[in-house]
DNA sequence: CCCTAAACTAAGCGATTGCTTAGAAATAAA
DNA sequence: TTTATTTCTAAGCAATCGCTTAGTTTAGGG
């Protein structure tokens, strides 16, 4: 009995996805998700309870759009490689019409205040400590030293790789490339 | 003739340069502003036109403070080692009560949308291009290839540091240090 | 001492924020 | 077809946003 939903809520999400990715947290509102997302309020708040929620389910709709690349990376069984690879699929998936969004993730860390937002912000590190462990995944596959030093590489990569998502909305394509080229070079 | 003012600019600016650190640009509001800076909002729009010139102003008093290890660098002579040791500087001169807040305009290139603020993205870019310059000058002062080669050097120091702004706020002091190490071992 | 110009206080402007609600429209079971 | 239940539209809520303005206080030159 009843009337249905006349939208696909993984559709909206994905759509609010992409608006918070070019925009920000704070800078996206509530209007500008109604008209991205193509529903009014209402039906916004009856699915997601509040824009936090939206936010939330964006996150989660994020983490399942970049497995294309994390599991493509989680199967390369290519060592220091495979990551390399990894940070140019990263760029790849970064871009929207040419221009590179950065890592929605990492904008949101960088926008957050800690006790603000203490929800996102745990879903939020949760996220890059995944990421870190793939990393260390594929660092073990190559003879690159102890557990630690392992580590500590994973670190380094993981700070090159932040790097690079506030890099890519400065620098341009070349200069990215050859970034990436050199935090490898030595490794 | 007239009333003197009963307060000192570079004085409030430095109130509100901190408040924009910690909280980024749209996340401080002038209510905000009018409390940190101690002088209520007419006195603030008399003296700096609106939020957006306060901010400038206060990009401005950044740069003057950043100055102190800018010119330690400067004056180094001392390559690579030099830029090391900036790094572990920036660290230290980002930290407030053992917080880091990473870098004041770092934090917003990654917080405004080009189109949405040019004036202040344009401040901002000006500003990285200094720091890349810096890194330059005394990449030349070792022996580390051609000109082409020192330039890419110093996008890869560049972003390096850019994600060092990020990493700090999310990782311990520990993780950091080892960062930085890796990042100049195989340079 | 008076007058004028600048700096102050405090109230409030319209616009926008996240969110709610009243009532109409739609749909499936009875 | 009627009835129950949910989704829709559209208007509007209080709070906050950046900013302005009217009226008072303060100070230096004539």
């Amino acid at each position: 009995m009843a009337r249905k939903k006349q939208y696909d809520e993984v559709e909206v999400i994905d759509k609010a996805m992409r608006l918070f990715w070019r925009n920000g947290y704070e800078n996206t509102s509530v209007r500008m998700l109604e008209k991205a997302m193509g529903i009014n309020q209402f039906s916004i708040y009856a699915s997601f309870k509040n824009k936090q929620g939206v936010f939330l389910e964006s996150v989660k709709h994020y983490k399942t759009q970049i497995k294309s690349i994390t599991d493509k990376l989680e199967q390369s069984n290519n060592g220091v490689t495979g990551i390399q690879e990894y940070f140019h699929d990263f760029l790849e998936f970064s871009k929207e019409a040419s221009v590179f969004k950065g890592c929605l993730v990492t904008n949101t860390v960088n926008e957050i205040k800690e006790d603000a937002d203490p929800i996102i912000m745990q879903e939020l590190k949760k996220f890059s400590l995944h990421i870190k462990s793939l990393f260390v995944r594929n660092l073990k596959q190559d003879d690159l030293g102890s557990v630690e030093d392992v580590n500590k590489l994973a670190d380094y990569l993981m700070n090159c790789i932040l790097g690079l998502s506030i890099s890519s909305k400065v620098f341009d394509k070349t200069q990215l490339s050859s970034m990436i080229e050199i935090t490898f070079k030595r490794l």
